[in-house]
RNA sequence: GCCGCGAUGGCGGAAUUGGUAGACGCACACGACUCAAAAUCGUGCGGAGCAAUCCAUGAGAGUUCGAUUCUCUCUCGCGGCACCA
């Protein structure tokens, strides 16, 4: 028997799939298709580590499975090759960056043929190639001509060291996500895509992605951002000008008490003339504009802002005068750039506010529904009403307060009185104290604020309960008591609570909203679910709109101003419009000429693609303007309008632009005519897997359907979703258990594990080291384990036979393997499906000896995971052909079925004894058998089993 | 702060309509082979106990004949978002 010797088995059968076209795919086929893609590698200089294979390998093994059960397999490869790090590699080093990508490239795709992957090399693509990027800049015309590639002068997010402006999803904390530097607001020219046009549908249509992982789409959901409320009309002293806010809140409109500009609001230089304190006003916004996003949500802590002193709003509906203020924590960027403030609903406002010593308005009471548990409201029983005192009871020498505990219930808070007819909620207060807690000396201090509403069943009195409570706060002036009635007793638990003790011992929020009031905070927000209670609000102080509950207030209201003309609905979106350009050399350039006569013009298509040109200095300039700004033979164009003198836009795209639709490519890659053919594309899409990593949830993933989605709008493609079925890549972390990185020294090269355990053994350690989506630190130490899984079944070879009657147990083992197998691809468990293969393989060592036809079958299921190491034991059980063009075997099912089982038996639950029975035992003879054991006997202690539970096929549970 | 996910031996992990917790692998210990070592093979391997047995799936409670699995509360860890009005 030969040795295993992976080095010379891998070599040998990667040029025999490279010869006899085994990866090769075509796009005829009666087979159906099966389209698998992997996330496209940017190929950096530092070439691959063992962590990048992972999902590589995934695909792999599900791609192989599939050709196997008889599907036209597509399973490409490609380059994501645009990008910062080539291009400051070629700064640093004065080489192109063309010709460092290239080189990388080479690198990455050795080191990747190493693994042997069934990557159709025929179809690779690379997003910096002409050929390939003429069709980016294809699609950009096409959102030109559509309206939704605009330029735009507001402010951008500026990357002082890498000098480039970035998009949202560019940063990380507000810093640049590639080189950590906060980034600046800079007002500058850009061009920008409107994918906020399709959030809507973006939103919608993550809920015809089933097949996605939940967590994905629920931070696109958040991403996205989308949230209903009204476009409200301020008009200012001069006709026809208003300041516009967009709100959430209608029902609080009542409420406003001042209005707040963002800093960048275009109306603060509008408005300049009628401020008063100007010199004040241009200070704060220019202290605004130094200080960075980030140092600006450092300090949210402390909110600062200026009054324009002169000027004033009126208030919509009441036509009361309101003043206005700027701060900067009112963003620019999200719906108006202004606010209405409502201190007493809006924690931002309320903290604004109380700095600032401006009027709170309360307008909502709150209105607190008990859902859940015995006291849940019930809907369709009548309705009582009841007024009632909160008395918060102060201790006469600690600072300590009262706790009732309703023996009852269990409800815990503070004591609660009726209050009569004509009595002042003080003296009902007084009434009560003495009453429930026996203290004698009260005196009422202060009301805590306005009525708290409470819906809930009464138990006792079988009625539902609308308490309309009044807080107070009480003092007692010594510990003198009287005797309570010997009822009272018993109904209430009396306990004195520190402060900071109090809000955990509360157990209902309209009470916590008392307590919070007793603290100084007297926002309250309103429309929330928590935890069995739901928390609305009834309009008060709001005209004709009073006793209303917040959801018909916020129609009513917005009604109202619609009659005239100052306010509708409107729905704004997180998600902003996507910045496109970069200012920046290694990138695709924006097919866009600048006209002086003709403005912006779209370079011709037949003129595409607008190759980047040879330049001497990569360095970015800083001035707003890429490196391109600087060759002016490539520059200075005849404009394709009127022949006159043009420049060319010299911004290029963000790395994001070619990824976002490489996967039509492969499809198609060497198409001149266009960007797919439609046949083709009918044919493919869409990828029916797709496997990479979760950090592409809010940016690649996002961009990628959007592009998509437009595509599909100008006919291209035929689906509206790019991607079924997604899965995500859990990391492979170093073994000390920080990231894979060459600051810290621990980088595992996937060419020195192959080199010494083989990459048959490197994929099935990769796929057996955890649940795929997990991630898990590398261990040189348990790749052994698969290296000597594979020695095991090299050496079944020595105990093969011709057919004989192999074993029930152990041919039992290999159909329930074939089915684990099968299912666990499938579902990405590939280290279940290598456990259960290691059992197999366990069982038939230990066999004197093995069939040759069950051994073929574990080969088969084992050949996705070690392709090279199958193929070769493959071809020594003496086959010619490829074992991949072998069908995928089938388990017989009445073979993975075992005839006996081990019975467990419970006595009151705990196992005490185990028995092997015949598969088929009825339950009655489980129970006749059970009796007869003697542990059984022995628990039972003479007494008479109550109930016996059978639950086939697993256990029988005895209750004495 | 908000949203999502997770916590099981020395380690990675397994266990789905709630039914024998610790499959499989690593590490470790002992034995066989060997002059010796490596490799390989065999045995053991959650904790306590001579044993019967008891305790154990982050902590606490609940439902159940039975809970790693379901419900509630809490602690810790990871990921995302973060003044979005």
């Amino acid at each position: 028997m030969k040795k295993y010797d992976p080095k010379k088995i891998e070599k040998k059968w990667q040029e025999f799939w490279d010869k006899k076209k085994i990866n090769k795919t075509d796009n005829k086929s009666d087979q159906p298709k099966y389209y698998i893609l992997d996330m496209f590698p940017y190929p950096s200089g530092a070439g691959l580590h063992v962590g990048h294979p992972k999902g590589y390998i995934a695909t792999d093994v599900v791609a192989r499975m599939k050709m196997m059960q008889g599907y036209n397999v597509l399973h490409p490869m490609g380059w994501d090759a645009f990008g910062l790090p080539a291009e400051n590699y070629a700064i640093a080093n004065k080489v192109h960056p063309k010709v460092a990508t290239y080189k990388n490239i080479a690198t990455f795709k050795k080191q990747l043929g190493k693994i042997g992957f069934t990557y159709d090399w025929s179809r690779e693509i690379n997003t910096t190639d002409p050929e390939y990027y003429r069709w980016t800049q294809w699609t950009f015309l096409q959102m030109f001509q559509k309206g939704l590639a605009y330029e735009s002068f507001e402010p951008v997010n500026w990357c002082p060291v890498d000098k480039t402006v970035l998009a949202n999803e560019d940063l990380e904390n507000g810093c640049c996500e590639r080189c950590g530097s906060p980034v600046e607001r800079r007002p500058m020219r850009q061009w920008v895509l409107r994918i906020t046009k399709y959030a809507d549908r973006m939103l919608n249509d993550l809920d015809k992605l089933p097949k996605w992982p939940e967590a994905i789409k629920e931070m696109q959901r958040n991403w996205i951002g989308r949230s209903e409320g009204a476009q409200i009309k301020f008009p200012l002293a001069e006709k026809d000008k208003f300041i516009e806010v967009f709100t959430t809140r209608p029902d609080t409109l009542f409420g406003v008490t001042y209005v707040v500009l963002a800093p960048e609001n275009k109306l603060v230089d509008e408005l300049k003339n009628k401020i008063n304190n100007w010199p004040e006003v241009e200070k704060y916004l220019n202290e605004a504009k130094k200080k960075s996003d980030l140092e600006r949500t450092e300090l949210q802590k402390e909110k600062t802002g200026v009054k324009l002193d002169g000027v004033f709003v009126m208030h919509p509906i009441t036509r009361e005068k309101i003043p206005v203020w700027i701060a900067d924590y009112v963003l620019a960027s999200y719906g108006t750039g202004a606010v209405m403030a409502v201190p007493a609903h809006d924690e931002r406002d309320y903290e604004f506010a109380k700095r600032y010593n401006l009027p709170i308005k309360e307008v909502i009471q709150p209105l607190v529904t008990r859902e859940k548990g015995e006291d849940g409201f019930r809907r369709n029983i009548p309705v009582n009403e009841r007024h009632a005192v909160v008395a918060v009871i102060k201790h006469w020498s600690e600072d300590k307060y009262l706790g009732v505990e309703w023996k009852k219930t269990g409800w815990k808070g503070f004591v609660i009185g009726g209050i009569e007819n004509g009595e002042k909620a003080a003296d009902a207060g007084v009434r009560e104290i003495v009453e429930e807690s026996g203290y004698k000396n009260v005196k009422f201090v202060r009301p805590l604020g306005g009525i708290v509403h409470a819906q809930f069943y009464q138990m006792v009195k079988n009625h539902n309960r609308l308490a309309h409570f009044e807080p107070a706060l009480f003092q007692l002036e010594d510990g003198e008591m009287v005797e309570t009635s010997d009822e009272e007793k018993n109904l209430h638990e009396f306990k004195w609570l520190k402060p900071e003790e109090f809000s955990s011992y509360i157990t209902h929020p309209d009470m916590q909203i008392v307590w919070d009031r007793l603290q100084g905070n007297y926002c309250y927000g309103g429309n929330e679910k928590i935890d069995g209670f739901s928390l609305d609000g009834i309009l008060t102080a709001s005209s004709e709109f009073d006793g209303l509950a917040i959801a018909e207030a916020k129609e009513k209201i917005v009604a109202e101003l619609e009659k005239n003309h100052l306010g509708k609905k409107q729905v704004n979106y997180k998600l902003r419009d996507w910045v496109f350009s970069r200012q920046r050399y290694w990138g695709e350039p924006i097919p866009i000429i600048h006209c002086d006569k003709c403005g912006v013009v779209a370079v011709p298509e037949k003129d595409l693609p607008v190759e980047l040109p040879k330049v001497k200095n990569y360095e970015p300039t800083g001035t707003g303007e890429s490196p391109l700004a600087n060759i002016a033979k490539w520059v200075n164009v005849e404009c394709p309008k009127c022949g006159g003198p043009a420049k060319r836009e010299t911004n290029t795209m963000p790395q994001w632009a070619g990824s976002s639709w490489y996967y039509l490519r492969y499809i198609d890659p060497k198409n001149s005519k266009a960007l797919v053919d439609k046949k083709l594309e009918k044919y493919w899409s869409p990828v029916d897997f797709y496997v990479g990593g979760a950090e592409h949830a809010t940016r690649h993933l996002i961009y990628a359907r959007f592009w998509h989605k437009f595509l599909f709008d100008i006919g291209v493609v035929n689906y509206e979703e790019p991607f079924t079925r997604l899965q995500n890549v859990g990391l492979i972390m170093a073994e000390d258990g920080r990231k894979m990185s060459k600051r810290w020294g621990n980088v595992i090269n996937p060419d020195d594990v192959i080199l010494k355990f083989g990459a048959d053994s490197l994929r099935i350690y990769e796929m057996f080291m955890g649940p795929f989506s997990q991630a898990v630190a590398w261990s040189t130490n348990g790749i052994i384990g698969a290296r000597r899984f594979l020695e095991k079944v090299w050496f079944m070879q020595e105990k093969l036979a011709d057919s004989f009657e192999a074993d029930k147990k152990l041919l039992n083992t290999l159909h329930q393997t074939i089915k684990k197998v099968s299912e666990d691809i499938e579902d990405m468990r590939f280290n279940t499906a290598i456990a259960k293969m290691m059992e197999l393989a366990n069982e038939m060592s230990k066999a004197e000896k093995v069939s040759k036809e069950n051994f073929a079958l574990f080969v088969q299921i084992l050949a996705p995971f070690a392709p090279h190491f199958a193929e070769e034991l493959w071809a020594s059980l003496g086959h010619k052909k490829s074992i991949f063009t072998e069908a995928w075997p089938k388990f017989d099912p009445k073979l993975a079925v075992s005839e006996t089982f081990t019975l467990a038996v419970q006595i009151n639950g705990k196992i005490r004894d185990t028995i092997e029975v015949e598969a088929e035992i009825s339950e009655a003879g489980v129970k006749e058998l059970i009796m007869k054991s003697e542990k059984v006997q022995k628990w039972l202690e003479g007494k008479e089993p109550k109930k016996i539970i059978y639950v086939k096929g697993k256990l029988v549970s005895v209750v004495v």
